[in-house]
DNA sequence: AATGGGACCTGCGCGC
DNA sequence: TGCGCGCAGGTCCCAT
């Protein structure tokens, strides 16, 4: 789903495609995804409105504008933004949420379960989700990230995904990152020794880069700003393969559940 | 403090 | 072929 990856190659392609145009409409579809500020007020404080800039923090999108406020975008589980729409004037099913930019194109905001979330606000800085957002991967040392796994009993890749104790891992990148570092997702954080936590910490890292290369995993409704899908699934070693083949030995990867959410790993390789 | 479960939603794939 | 059901997961919220 629109985890790290795929939220910064919209990020890139959008300081590409929308930077320095201007919205001249909005139009709403559903406006159950407009969380703050009404929807008529929404519309009206994005007409005529530059974008200046594109922040991506965690999973989460920031378009800061020139009134001073900024947009932001959750996509959540379903989540699309789709620019330039193609196919002429008419959205599609999943459209919710239309911005018209200067150039006469539009850029689409899609959601078919319509979990998203679009903001107006004033201070990005001062929104819970970001106050609360624990540091990202790539803003963390060796050293700080096996301090940070000291004292928490929680499973591992729970830990993983809460997005307080560190930012932009979701269940797909966890899964696969654990693989990666051989660790079995079921144990406690602070039984990893300090040469696991190390290489843990460092094959996270490597697949959010390499499937930021690959721009992102187009496992479900995930697409690139053009449309296009990522190409990082091809590289899946566990994620949504239960029963299949380990690739490295030839066991079955097995399914289990972790605080309600799929977990698939190989029981001979991660220990 | 940590953990689990439900809610939010829709569409898809499964079994019958 | 059609129908109902379970499930998918990011985040919040509540209960234990």
């Amino acid at each position: 789903m629109p985890e790290l990856p795929e939220v910064e190659t919209i990020k890139q392609e959008l300081d590409k495609a929308i930077v320095n145009k201007k919205i001249i409409g909005v139009v709403v579809n559903n406006a159950k995804v407009i969380k703050e500020p009404k929807k008529e007020k929404f519309v009206a404080e994005l007409k005529n409105v530059a974008i200046k800039k594109i922040i991506r923090k965690g999973k989460l999108l920031i378009l800061e504008l020139s009134s001073g406020k900024s947009l932001t975008i959750h996509l959540k589980m379903t989540g699309q933004l789709i620019y330039p729409r193609q196919g002429g004037a008419s959205p599609v099913k999943a459209t919710r949420v239309s911005f018209k930019l200067s150039d006469g194109k539009f850029l689409d905001f899609n959601d078919s379960r319509v979990f998203g979330e679009l903001r107006l606000i004033d201070d990005w800085r001062k929104l819970k989700f970001i106050q609360e957002l624990g540091p990202e991967p790539f803003d963390l040392s060796p050293e700080k990230f096996r301090q940070m796994l000291k004292d928490k009993k929680t499973k591992i890749k729970v830990l993983l995904m809460d997005q307080k104790f560190i930012s932009g891992i979701g269940n797909l990148y966890a899964n696969e990152a654990l693989f990666r570092a051989r660790i079995d997702p079921r144990r406690p954080a602070n039984s990893l020794s300090d040469k696991e936590t190390d290489l843990l910490f460092r094959e996270i890292k490597k697949v959010l880069l390499d499937a930021i290369q690959h721009k992102g995993s187009s496992v479900d409704q995930y697409v690139q700003l053009s449309g296009k899908p990522g190409e990082y699934v091809k590289y899946h070693k566990v994620y949504d393969r239960e029963g299949k083949e380990c690739f490295k030995c030839k066991g079955k990867i097995k399914r289990i559940s972790l605080s309600g959410r799929g977990t698939y790993f190989c029981p001979i390789c991660q220990r």
